[in-house]
DNA sequence: AGCAACTATTAACGCGCGTTAGTAATGATT
DNA sequence: AATCATTACTAACGCGCGTTAATAGTTGCT
């Protein structure tokens, strides 16, 4: 319950003035001030702990020392994203460098607009880094016109806001041309989410425009929307399985869906990669131990944060007025989860392979 | 770059003083305002776009809207939590009902006094949620004397704070007597994490005491400290395959750590549940997708956030002085990963069934 | 001695807002 | 007519800090 400690107080015991105090605590140099001095404060500040008062500092300095990381997508999404710690996991170690703070918010579909004035005009903080935009966004707008620094994780298309993101395209390609070689035709895909969002939309690009260049005919019956999450990879794949529709391959465009379709591939008896080679996005660390281990296209969630906040920053310095837009490489990791097209490739219900299905009967 | 709006804008629009503006806006009646009155400030505010600075609100009335979750774990071991987006996922959600910030922060091990010093005196926050506590930080005196509201994620004996924890001890005792009514005696443990952190020691506990009470011998070879990611899961279950002890069952404390376990053990050519049987903790989303579905202890990340939440609020509007602990329920997910020990259940290298091997010789 | 050119320090203002003490106007009561 | 309550509002202070303009003290040079 003790007062609290203030700039003054250091000021009185260091036997200084309030203002010899913030030069020194602040390191500025245009004033000079004798070593003597500067250490008396600096002895005096820490005697007392004396941390400076964000709010206050804040409102003088008209820098808050925080950026606000902006999730356009319910809380339900959110709780059982893998790819989300990575991001969390780069930005803050970024951070923790230039001691800023991580403002975390997540903004309703609909509520775009809003969100985002009250954010920049507010000043809570100081920029702002936009997660999985949407296309159909109505606040982005408000965004460019916004005098606050932003960068988009992401990419969107015609907007003048500086973004990081893989090459979606080129890299569901690469995935997609994995499969073609090693002799799938039948190749059918699964969204990473409702194509609103632009790396859904982008990655679908891709997966089209490989079979077009192989010469394979797009099948819009091959291809299913899943939402984020395991469960819709699991109903996604189990609708792909439902039809009558034949493929001897898939393209899960999120490793974290590729797992609900591992799971509803397992219940229809259908094995991986014998019935069905998968590749999926992502490259999440689970990817590399589950069984079998998922072919997937790296994407470093790491890396992403830390050029975002590199980014971000030279903005918030008053650098690069010009446009910038960064793309990250992608590299394929071939696994287990997809090999060439087999004898056995072709699938059907009654040719279960024994292997896995044996842990879904059995109990 | 248009000037900022102040309340004195809006207070000049509706013809009144910036103290009218003030009331009307933040509802305060304690001074009655004629309607007409409170109609034309809000109508200027809505026709200026104007919202109040955050910094300048922070200061002046000392509550700052934002609450910090700290996380005591360095980033690298952030990025593979399938735990925390659950955490986030709920404190999002309820934070956003009573239009409160949420600042993340994570305070690597031997920083915790002075980061806690820092974030309790800079008044960054209104309230603190402390993550994964270790039993050995220095910086919990600190939290307990500071006159900031704190509530723990985890249980910390002898310590005032308040806390949200789920029983661990007994959730552990319930996964183990699980496999003990199994039949099965030789039960091997993989911690989640390196002892110090509090949920690690109290589910080995929780094993140990389900082993006493059943009368089996507890055997230190057959536990190991993992480090909350997959890849230490697999090391640590290698480890334990290499090592000459037998078992039939293990009891691995986080489910993610689990599923590194699961590649190892499929690597060594060890069918899970016919060799091993595997029971996990915290039941995360993948639990039922994984093959075979991993046997767990529901722990719902989102319901633990919301229980802080709740009572970190009640503590922040000054009720409760008294201490209080919260204990969440769990429960047992029996899946496919435990069964009865079989015929097959003797463990050995030569003995390996085919099924999971083939997926790791072929490619 | 006299003036300039530093060096070291401080008084004082403003950031935008919440809030207390006080004023002015109106109606009710003695 | 004078007093008192009530209503509707405002002037003015303070939150803790950064920062500019100004002031005292010191040295160097002619």
């Amino acid at each position: 319950m003790s007062r609290r400690v203030t700039s003054q107080d250091v000021a009185d015991l260091a036997g200084v003035s309030r203002t010899t105090v913030s030069f020194v605590l602040n390191d500025v140099h245009r004033f000079s001030i004798r070593p003597e001095t500067a250490e008396k404060v600096r002895l005096a500040a820490q005697q007392l702990a004396y941390y400076p008062n964000a709010s206050a500092k804040a409102l003088a300095s008209n820098q808050t020392k925080n950026i606000g990381l902006i999730i356009s997508r319910a809380p339900q999404y959110i709780a059982s994203d893998p790819f989300l710690p990575q991001i969390l996991s780069g930005l803050l170690d970024a951070l923790k460098e230039n001691s800023q703070g991580l403002l975390l918010e997540w903004v309703e579909p609909g509520q775009q607009l809003q969100s985002y004035l009250e954010l920049t005009r507010a000043h809570h903080i100081d920029g702002i880094i936009l997660m999985t935009p949407r296309l159909d966004d109505p606040g982005l707008r408000a965004l460019e016109e916004a005098d606050i620094p932003v960068v988009v994780m992401g990419y969107i298309p015609g907007s003048s806001l500086h973004s990081v993101d893989v090459d979606n395209i080129t890299a569901a390609e690469t995935a997609v041309n994995h499969l073609l070689e090693l002799g799938h035709r039948s190749i059918a895909c699964i969204t990473n989410a409702a194509l609103p969002y632009t790396s859904a939309t982008q990655r679908l690009e891709g997966y089209k425009s490989a079979l077009q260049k192989a010469g394979v005919e797009f099948i819009p019956e091959l291809v299913r929307e899943a939402d984020f999450d395991i469960q819709s990879g699991y109903r996604q794949m189990k609708s792909l399985i439902e039809s009558a529709q034949e493929f001897t391959a898939v393209f899960v465009a999120s490793d974290n869906v590729a797992l609900g379709a591992y799971s509803a591939l397992g219940e229809a008896g259908l094995s991986i990669p014998e019935d069905v080679s998968v590749v999926g996005f992502d490259d999440i660390p689970l990817a590399s131990f589950v069984t079998p281990t998922l072919t997937s296209v790296t994407v470093s969630g790491q890396e992403i944060a830390i050029e975002s906040y590199n980014l971000l920053t030279r903005l918030m310095r008053g650098e690069m007025p010009e446009f910038r837009s960064v793309t990250l490489p992608t590299r394929l990791i071939p696994r287990e989860s997809s090999r060439e097209i087999g004898r056995r490739g072709k699938r059907g219900a009654e040719k279960k392979s024994a292997k896995f299905v044996s842990c879904f009967n059995d109990q």
